[in-house]
DNA sequence: TTGTATGCGTTATCAT
DNA sequence: ATGATAACGCATACAA
């Protein structure tokens, strides 16, 4: 038993010998070929049942060229925002019958080189690729001979279809929610100084256009850098910035890892949220609404944004896809919790009020 | 080009054709034969890198019998504690240049069941288990003719390897903590009612045994039913005893999504956490750390329950593990934090004392 | 050190 | 409605 040959080793010579058919009517019965005879059909299910065969997908997939898996490239499962969209990549995926190959980059630049070129592209039928270190200079890279669909905020108008959110819209909208709520200093934190393209700059230019059209300038203090959006480094941006002194009534975490690291350097000098400090993030990830207090967050739509991603991956491996690169652009809303509104908003928070 | 034969279609054949030399020397060179001609392994390499040749792995696959895949089939991504484990299960498998491939079952029994026999297993070299739905009663059923490791605290005794803690000891040392901080009123978030296997019962049980060595009853009024361990049924539980003017100074929630579900539920009540109520949870999930307060939770050790479980499987596939089924026992630890001791501990949460 | 030939388990193309 | 047989692309036993 031990190793060697662990699959019974069943195949569907062994079915047709015992069902007395051929194995071509196995075949049939196994892929729903619809003119066979029910008894034929009865006898080489009992056969299948008896052996307990189950179809050798290797070889399947050798004959047919297709692997039926799609392969899903991000940076970190550890990354809640990452482990969900793959939640909900494998539950789209799934309706179609498809199964998911999740492989970590890390956000390397060397990893996410590799995943373009890797030998699992062999595995799969196309790639949804969520970078994070690559960038608008390595877009020509993205002009791969297999289907692809990028996510996230690298790469536009790159050779590969896209699907990603307003962010510019996004982050002006949870900036001017703070705005309305009477705070005027409010902190960026997770600024990639120098970067022009990502959800960083992004995000940063919704902020300042915010601020422009409130008649209000962008402070340099104000804007609070952090390389990994972690929590880790929301805490540390956000303790920088409250240990130089700067006055601060509200923080805008770029993402939620750095808004809820931020709560909690908020938190461990028992400043108020939001009394004192109003606090909201970016991806409404579940953490969000669990936080204390529950925190305001911009919902990106990720369930939307898996739905159109396997869908257009598959439309492109069919090759039922438009031929020129698609870019879909998808909807957000805005979660306002505790964190904004202060008490006054105590709901159950899975049901935060949303607001287009 | 749209579809059809995505792969440029390039075999060893044209390799061997280009570098003048036969099928099976680009076998070799591939396959990194030491004895090849330095001239012309050159050939070959630049006959590959001309016609961008990649091994067809389904071919490869099915010719060798095995697939360089192992399956982690765990509940939902969408829980931290299965995001983190599929990470450090990720990592563990790629230092021995295996692939993993994630099935969610959603905890129901009808995808745990389908889980075992799917075909999918005909994919992977092996399989690593972490059921939810399925117990005691099915443990025949995981007496299956491909390696197998189990995780978690459904199946003991079972026909397959099996990797777990100490789920009592570990409950024993949360509570017994809860009680050195001077609690008394201690209640429990989490319970199933009824059921004798599994995580809930096991750590109730050792919740049980701290009362009884500290001569405390158990109070019926203390124990919080919640079927599944989300956030929102830990909120729940909370606010179920709260409702019913159970008096409580300390929680002790079967996880840290528990826990932090019942943090939110005592935060919108403006009780204050540890003051008037402390709070532990279980699995030390990324988000305990950064709580508000940062919560105290048991550490089970999950980089090292992973690398075990990666390593006793390839063992299996290897047909070098032993002939009886290992079963393993992990350390814990406690992560000690402001949730349970207060501001006194004002610490870096990512480092809180851990007490073995 | 390299080449030839065979088979892994399917599906698909013909026949019948 | 079913059967015989040829690929699919690779790794390897065996030969040279």
């Amino acid at each position: 038993m031990a190793g060697k040959r662990r699959q019974a080793g069943v195949t569907m010579h062994d079915v047709a010998a015992i069902a007395g058919v051929s194995i071509k009517t196995v075949s049939n019965v196994i892929n729903g070929y619809p003119y066979i005879r029910p008894e034929t059909k009865e006898r080489v299910e009992a056969a299948i049942a008896q052996l307990g065969y189950r179809v050798n997908i290797s070889a399947r997939n050798l004959r047919q060229g297709r692997t039926g898996m799609i392969g899903l490239a991000v940076p970190e499962l550890s990354l809640p925002y990452f482990a969900e969209l793959a939640d909900s990549v494998i539950r789209a995926a799934e309706r179609h019958g498809v199964i998911v190959l999740i492989e970590q980059t890390n956000a390397t630049r060397e990893r996410e080189l590799e995943v373009l070129t890797s030998q699992r592209r062999h595995l799969t039928d196309g790639l949804i690729f969520s970078p994070l270190a690559l960038g608008t200079e390595d877009r020509d890279l993205f002009a791969v001979d297999y289907p692809m669909v990028l996510l996230g905020e690298r790469i536009f108008g790159g050779p590969a279809d896209h699907v990603t959110m307003s962010n510019v819209e996004a982050a002006r909208a949870a900036t001017r929610h703070l705005l309305e709520t009477g705070r005027r200093r409010i902190a960026l934190i997770g600024a990639h100084e120098g970067e022009t393209v990502g959800s960083a700059a992004l995000r940063q230019q919704g902020y300042e256009q915010a601020l422009a059209e409130a008649g209000l300038p962008v402070d340099p203090a104000l804007i609070g850098e952090a390389g990994l959006w972690h929590r880790a480094t929301g805490a540390e941006a956000m303790d920088r910035m409250l240990d130089a002194g700067t006055p601060v009534d509200a923080v805008f975490g770029l993402n939620d890892a750095l808004a809820i690291g931020a709560l909690h350097a908020l938190h461990a000098r028992g400043i108020a949220v939001p009394d004192e400090v109003a606090v909201i993030g970016f991806d409404d990830i579940e953490d969000a609404a669990y936080a204390s207090p529950p925190l305001s967050s911009v919902a990106p739509g990720r369930e939307e944004i898996a739905r159109i991603a396997v869908d257009l991956l598959l439309q492109r491996v069919a090759g039922t896809a438009p031929a020129e690169p698609v870019e879909v652009i998808t909807d957000f809303a805005l979660a306002v919790r505790e964190s904004t509104v202060g008490a006054g908003a105590l709901v159950r928070p899975a049901e935060g009020a949303v607001v287009a």
